[in-house]
DNA sequence: CCAAACATGTAACATGTTACATGATTGC
DNA sequence: GCAATCATGTAACATGTTACATGTTTGG
């Protein structure tokens, strides 16, 4: 009978899948490219590999400079990655937003605090908007060469981020909305 | 020291705050509104509002006609909430949205999966949309009245879902964008 | 030399899910 | 009578976070 992972098991082994990479390395995708979609920390990421490991689905090459553990997907690990993305659903809609969930308790806070919310909920909006913009032009300027699977990997990457600029870019628009709604109940005396 | 509380048990004060409800009520309440910015299942709403109990920010009332607890938010869990909201900051992006992780491993399966995919989020999102619209006609269109707390209450719910559209449609844009975009590969010969 | 970044791991705790367990009332 | 819904709880398991713990290398 085949393992059964969960989510960050298969994220693991789609990076893996593009090109071998140390565990510090993983860690780091789930701060930068993957942030915005799934997060991980090294104590949950370094457990994960081990037991990945266990099962055949990744191996460990050569140790580098600093003491670093090179880990490779295996063929085993390919299937098991492709069977998920093919013959499983995405579990229904994990989202989970704190910032969203507080909108709808903001009628017990003076209407200047909620105000105040939205504005500060406006701001970061246009900043993760303005950053992933950012990215997008310095991925698209590049020529960036490498191994296919890099590069195939990369034109993905970026379909997923023109989702969180669209994301970013809706929520912006929502939250000025907002501000103005919220503020309507006042204006009028 | 006051208890330090999580986002499950803020969310059960803000939902009592709006009038005293049972746990199986709350627990709904987390299958519908508010089941797209929070999850909980009532395993772990019962031991929670026992917690809240214990340190005195709800009570429970008379017991209902087949043995439910009324429970009520006392002034302390009322200022607790109030803190909450205006003292901290949400945490910092929780979002985790395995349907986009999997975008990013798209590269991996044949092109005709990859659309596949896409076209099935496209539904997803174009099914989502309609709902929500659904449901903002239909409360717009009640004249809905009740206490000063439940008509504050729904007007902020009514901000939020407003943000369920907006994210809905600019997804549900970004998936027939990424279908084109995917294929765009394959069409030149 | 020393701080920052690289690099890996474990332990304790908090949160969340699935399965088990039980019983009452309503509508057909 | 019986199925669906109402109603509450616990136990076992899975996942995720914070804190503890340690050692290396590079660049200024």
């Amino acid at each position: 009978m085949p393992v059964k992972l969960g989510t960050l098991g298969h994220a693991l082994l789609g990076l893996l899948a593009m090109r071998p990479q140390s565990g510090y390395e993983l860690t780091r995708a789930f701060d930068v490219s993957l942030a915005n979609v799934w997060s991980a920390k090294h104590s949950q990421i370094y457990p994960e590999l081990a037991k990945l490991k266990t099962h055949g689905l990744v191996k460990v090459g050569a140790s580098g400079v600093r003491g670093s553990k090179r880990y490779t997907i295996t063929p085993a690990g390919r299937a098991a990655l492709v069977r998920w993305l093919t013959e499983t659903d995405p579990a229904p809609h994990t989202l989970r937003d704190e910032s969203m969930l507080r909108v709808f308790f903001l009628w017990m806070v003076p209407p200047d605090h909620a105000a105040a919310y939205l504005r500060e909920q406006l701001e970061q909006h246009r900043t993760r908007l303005r950053r992933y913009r950012a990215i997008r032009e310095h991925a698209t300027a590049a020529p960036k060469s490498g191994n296919g699977s890099e590069s195939e990997a990369l034109r993905w990457s970026l379909i997923a981020l023109e989702a969180g600029i669209r994301f970013e870019n809706a929520l912006a628009g929502w939250s000025a909305w907002a501000l103005r709604e919220a503020g309507a109940k006042e204006q009028l005396p």
